[in-house]
DNA sequence: CCAAATTGGTTACATCTGTAACCATCCAAA
DNA sequence: TTTGGATGGTTACAGATGTAACCAATTTGG
């Protein structure tokens, strides 16, 4: 049966499985972050990520959380609109702003903060702690793999 | 410290890591079959379920792929301008299209198997024989966990 | 010093996406 | 039968995204 060699059986293909998930989640995630605060991915990113490191510039807020500059870019100016951050501008170097959550901005990240522990926990919690342990594990490894360290 | 409950730790979040990772993988992978063969991820979705399956309507692959009817609609319009696939009408259910891989596009998929496999066995390789198990365990009771049946 | 390359960040444009509205067709109940 | 709802699929529209071009400020190398 050479057929066997050339059939791809998506159901099982990694990336795809990997995707699949990875979409169901975040999906499900979002709209936690959507329906209470209107924010779109790369803002609530841009929330946690300030309310998590206190100032950062925009390029550091990409590395931190795996944005493109142009994604960045963008969340940074809804929320500056909505006045949840304000950018200061550098005084060494006038290419770089320093951002920081106003009051309001910390206000809705504290506000999501148990939201976003709380699903985690609810899906952590359908797993054994064997898998709980295991899957932290695997996606280090993966990530390694994938950067090409491993 | 009570500050610390009140931070989210983003690198460790699994809904980020999970898309992050997923995302990385996929971007990765898509390199493959867009320079190849120039098709979005719902195009090749769509090739790749057509090569697998054979003959199917569009309902039909929007539920093996995980795709919306639009991206599946948009896609098989395209592969079908492409001449890589063909409508047949349903006999008896005239809302009804059964859809089928031309050998052109047969031949495209076939270019496009070896590659993924490739790209998975290059992926996978680079982990231990335990983690390439749990990992497959892993995404399943994930995947059960998501859609509420953990 | 000064030109050339680099860097932080924004913007323009084309493409992709999701939602909702829509069109046929089919089915089910009266 | 007719009629009201489902169902398969397409389309319109508004947002989101990625690429590339761009601007200003900075660094580097001669």
């Amino acid at each position: 049966m050479a057929r066997q060699d050339d059939v791809l059986e998506l159901e099982t293909f990694l990336p795809y499985r990997l995707y699949h998930l990875a979409d169901l989640v975040s999906r499900e995630f979002a709209r936690i972050y959507k329906d209470r605060l209107g924010l779109t991915r790369p803002e609530w990113r841009t929330l946690s990520g300030l309310g998590q490191s206190g100032t950062m510039t925009a390029k550091e807020l990409g590395e931190q959380s795996a944005m493109h500059k142009t994604k960045v870019s963008r969340a940074v100016a809804e929320l500056e609109r909505r006045r949840w951050l304000t950018r200061t501008p550098d005084e060494k170097d006038r290419r770089i702003e320093h951002l920081a959550l106003t009051k309001t901005g910390l206000a809705a990240y504290l506000d999501m903060v148990p939201l976003a522990k709380a699903f985690e926990q609810e899906l952590l919690g359908k797993l054994d702690n064997g898998s709980r342990e295991a899957i932290i594990q695997l996606l280090g490894k993966l990530e390694s793999a994938i950067l090409g360290r491993g």
